[in-house]
DNA sequence: ATAACATATGAATTCTATTTCATATGAAGT
DNA sequence: ACTTCATATGAAATAGAATTCATATGTTAT
């Protein structure tokens, strides 16, 4: 295991709003227009924030037309978050979100 | 799904030394001084690494004399970079770990 | 009680990633 | 060809995290 570039699989996944849009696809395709709005975010967060998580294959792109339609790698995300989530589920009231809180 | 601790679990797994420190833990518990020794890091650097990743819950410690003896949560660590391996296997040509390459 | 050793902690500095903003690209319609 | 709409990109500004360094804590031995 080189984690040379593990630590960008998981960097990429390391901030809210690339979660958030990964959350979002869970619900189907969707448009960079579609996420700004759902996730009430600036364009070119969102554009720079897709950069990234296609570049780790976390998501995929289609041209239709003058939209793009991206799409969540569930092969990979959807195991991922599950794994996740049951972590969080047994360590939750000590794994604190609040920055403050001991990092 | 909320984003507000996912992210810290990510971001707590985002940096080389820190996954350097979960990759040698998958040889046994050890010390804070052989993880020291074994990765070539400053002792300050590795235990402010080991509190970020004892809050996550992704290792474990033990008091034995005035050592400190650490271990893997494999129950959540084993199966996550299995996972995340699957994946690299998958798509690692593309995925430069670089710095430079477009992140 | 003091010394020696192992590890932890806090705060300042340094480094790196995200945000912002102005602009570029590219497709579709007129 | 020009305009409009959707999205992408680059670079400067900003925010946030890692490193460093000095010091604190806790354990064991004398």
């Amino acid at each position: 295991m080189k984690s040379g570039s593990l630590n960008l699989f998981f960097e990429t996944l390391s901030t809210r709003l690339r979660l958030d849009i990964i959350n979002y696809l869970r619900s189907g395709p969707k448009t960079v227009g579609e996420m700004c709005k759902e996730l009430k975010e600036d364009q070119s967060k969102v554009s720079h924030s897709l950069r990234r998580l296609r570049n780790c294959h976390f998501i995929t792109v289609e041209n239709k037309g003058k939209e793009r339609i991206y799409s969540l790698n569930k092969n990979t995300m959807i195991p991922l978050l599950k794994l996740v989530d049951n972590h969080m589920k047994k360590y939750c009231c000590t794994f604190c979100g609040d920055k403050k809180c001991l990092r």
